[in-house]
DNA sequence: GATGAATGAGTGTTCATTCAT
DNA sequence: GATGAATGAACACTCATTCAT
């Protein structure tokens, strides 16, 4: 009777997925707005103008569920903004820079929708404490930056360095730098604007992980 | 019946410290295993042994209170480990170096006290949704990264880079290289040892911060 | 998800409007009995048959909305039976006698309300030990006694006495002997019944209004 | 092996009644700036500047004890207070003038421990639900009013009211403007000062109670 | 398809009281 | 005498989920 298991391939009728959709963009502006322990369904119904939470249940098959979808979402959000920024970059130290760069950037156009996977990313789990949706999106980042870094060492145009340290420490360094920013810590010194501090840190990592001499 | 609030300057009993101890050691394993969402006083007061809740209740404030603790005691323990090391090391890229490799050395001989650090940073909110430890730990790590730069900068050992940038983005790096050993990823490759990481992840920012010609 | 507040001014179902009527009469019944300070949920939520205490959460927005919606169900069923009698009379000293009597006639026919209201007046508070009904309900019937009184005095209706002290000696008289008799302590004498109490009460406080030479 | 059961005979130590006195004041000043219901034993031994609530526990056999106790001493206070102006007045309506008036007074210097009276009147209950110090202090006032009430009228001081309703009257219209004078709310018109609150009250009553012709 | 009332386990916290020391 | 750690029940309240309608 249930349409619900978001991992179904089932096809859903209109007001379905409008209703999943409108669902699920509340659930990315609560996450983000409060945190992922603070977003309830109670809450985010009332968010998406729901008048009970029994609705969010019937369109997913659990919290687990709609956090999955968010995930998705949110990362084919990310995906369009940055995906012709990275595709218009030659060569893969400019794909670097173009994809560091547009990935602070975003922090401008879509904090939500930042914020929201951050949150999810660092915090979601299942009822035996397994992650959520780790390796369905974070590891796939992490990963995709791997191949993309080795593949730039075997064209020559990055240095010698271990690969998957480099890329955990891209992703964290990215996700640190776009949440501090978020959150409006800025310290001190001149005030300082988005495209610069992406720019700052295309410049460190283009540092990091240019050839060099051993 | 107790000062609680742990900022007070009340002596303890030798067995209300040995309480508040074990309490926090079993917040700390409980944050870590399960999460900071996850960590009721339910599962810690199991987890220490204890018989009811009310036992934290009555030791600690609240669990802000219990949270702060746990932090405190973590970066006692992180401070303990890292400082010899950072002592021990001349210069301010060396010393860089230093808390670089001991921070991501550590996850082999603390790894809860890691996690749950890093649970606790990213989830711990009031009822208000502010920030629990912030200032006092998070910020000040980063804070502390941005003068020791600044310094290194003034005495011609590192480069023209934004400290404000490069600080966090260090934090956010370490954080998460240590978080993606800690969680039992290491992608394929060699068998990725802690030493190893440490060692890559210093030499990456070394290169990011050295000194170069513009 | 209920709207809740009970100041709101959203439509009801009415399957909603039932249950909370019956937990307003279930409260009320609950406080009348035990005192504002032993009527927890647990013990109204088993008094109106329900199988949880979460069930009045859903329906209120938490102790005081339902205090609240108590305190004005009361107010409601009172003005019901007073109103008429105090507007058959005619004259200020006239009204007065009729709200005396009807006041203290009330606890014949509805004790428990009475009782109940007083606890609330007298026990009522939130969280910062504000009171939750004063000014709603308890403020506005001695100010409505100094009104009256001061209109009844222009009309040369009653004497020369202060109409603040007076109210509230009013109000406060006619709760103790409403009280005293609700809890049955009716002292030696001739049974006290109802009608005659409200009637010597009555005929005291006329003698107290009354215009008097100086 | 513990004293307890205030009703008890044993005489006390020194440092015991002390103990007693000081635990008895600081509940007495507890309950009257929190109300009865927040009155805790935690609250209570914070403000007697004892370390734990267990002292209290061992030298009250319960809440109920202490309560008992406090209001002993108030009553005890009030008394001595009252006693020498009521005595002062020859004459029964001189007497119940007194009465009222020393009454209204004792708000301006004893304003705690009035509170607390009426606190513990009001509110205090044991399991079962039944009053705690009812018989023991309330009753005895209204029962002493009727009595004075009644020998007044044999002496033809007074007119032939029913005496069980005018005590009743009486306590109550006292309590009441004691109350709301204790609690600031003094409405408009002049600035009311005590003792004027007193007189007219007492004025009050003593048309309410002079003989009449019926 | 959709609703919203209902559920029961779970949250942190406070409570009066006990008892070994 | 006195202490303070410990207890366990109770508190109001929130949660994701279910189900008759």
């Amino acid at each position: 009777m249930r349409a619900k298991a978001s991992g179904g391939q089932r096809e859903r009728t209109f007001t379905e997925s409008g209703r999943r959709a409108q669902i699920v963009d509340a659930a990315i502006e609560v996450i983000a707005e409060l945190g992922y322990a603070r977003a309830s369904f109670a809450r985010i119904a009332k968010r998406a103008g729901l008048s009970s939470t029994g609705m969010i249940s019937y369109h997913f098959a659990g919290k687990d569920d709609l956090v999955r979808a968010c995930a998705e979402e949110i990362v084919r959000v990310l995906t369009e903004f940055m995906r012709p920024r990275i595709d218009a970059a030659a060569g893969y130290a400019a794909k670097l820079r173009a994809y560091i760069e547009s990935n602070v950037d975003i922090v401008g156009s879509r904090p939500a929708h930042l914020r929201a996977l951050l949150e999810i990313l660092n915090n979601a789990r299942d009822a035996d404490g397994q992650v959520i949706v780790d390796s369905a999106v974070v590891t796939s980042r992490a990963e995709l930056f791997a191949t993309h870094l080795r593949d730039g060492q075997r064209a020559g145009e990055f240095g010698a360095f271990d690969v998957w340290v480099m890329a955990h420490a891209l992703t964290g360094a990215i996700d640190a730098v776009v949440g501090a920013h978020a959150t409006g810590e800025e310290g001190e010194g001149p005030a300082r604007d988005l495209e610069r501090c992406g720019r700052e840190l295309a410049d460190a990592f283009e540092r990091a992980t240019a050839p060099w001499r051993r």
